[in-house]
DNA sequence: TTTGCTGCAAAAGTTTTGCAGCTGC
DNA sequence: GCAGCTGCAAAACTTTTGCAGCAAA
């Protein structure tokens, strides 16, 4: 599901991200450590719920309430990326990227910033000067249908409806 | 906060709704058209609360589910745009455009097609290239300070904290 | 030891829905 | 008249929070 294709996640994760919770002061508990690692673990985009079940197949006792307690504290240290919509979606991808969303299987690919860089810093710039913006970050997301998703005719139903 | 500017919203809108309402097959109702002018008579993206709110100014009795259940309606027959976050916010403007928020206000000023046109194009056709995907079509939001914001140094806490 | 974190459960906030009655067509 | 709408209230969900105990540093 990534265009550009990245080095694999959470591969020495066990140290690593033990590492970057200290990095940024924050204490290391089991708890934590493990859904960081969940969350740089996939390119999925999952759901704090999804995050949830996939967190307890580690630590069968960890509640809802402490994911979302986590996910808010490494959203705001910047270990993690949230993406808007009715139902957030975590990315643990931090680089600056953008996004595709099949409508039709749901998936959601990133596009690192090589396939769109030319084209958005264009856009940015030209909307900041004749907007009068001064422009900190964008967001793009793109929607159609994904290379397996054109062949298929049965559109094989989203897990969530998209967007 | 648009910045091409637009014809007046909701002119004429008395006879123009009703007529919208029936060309998508909708019956024209009280709610359900004074709905409707209320989203297509502002630019200031309000979420359903606050639709709520304008619609009971002309129609004291119209329930909050009333107006959600019109809004679902409305953006299915694609007379009204909805902007995705955790509080979904409403807009008037069925134009192809995009959207900047102030993060120090936030407002939401529209973008119109003009003003993004060239290289959304571009970047559009490189994406579906690149990636393999049929494009739809795309969403771009971007985020900074408003031109009124960015001399000002206290910056007037956001109404809704932005994104 | 101290401060921060956790599980649990309750609360808060938004959006949806069931239902009985009303109304546009 | 009938299908479709509406108000009201309850329900369904997602996300947040209070609290007492526990654990990292």
């Amino acid at each position: 599901m990534t265009i550009n294709p990245r080095k694999a996640r959470g591969g020495q994760a066990g140290e690593t991200s033990a590492a970057a919770l200290r990095d940024v002061g924050l204490r290391v508990t089991g708890p934590r450590r493990v859904v960081l690692e969940v969350v740089h673990g996939t390119d999925a985009h999952p759901t704090a719920e999804v995050i949830h079940r996939m967190v307890r197949r580690r630590l069968p006792r960890v509640s809802l309430g402490t994911v979302y307690r986590n996910l808010r504290l490494l959203v705001a240290e910047g270990l993690v990326k949230e993406l808007p919509g009715p139902h957030a979606r975590f990315d643990g991808n931090t680089r600056d990227h953008h996004h595709f969303t099949c409508l039709a299987c749901g998936r959601i690919a990133d596009l690192d910033a090589p396939l769109t860089e030319p084209h958005s810093r264009a856009l940015v710039s030209r909307v900041a000067s004749l907007g009068g913006f001064s422009v900190s970050h964008h967001r793009i997301e793109f929607f159609g249908r994904c290379g397996a998703c054109r062949g298929r005719s049965t559109r094989r139903r989203p897990r969530r409806p998209p967007s």
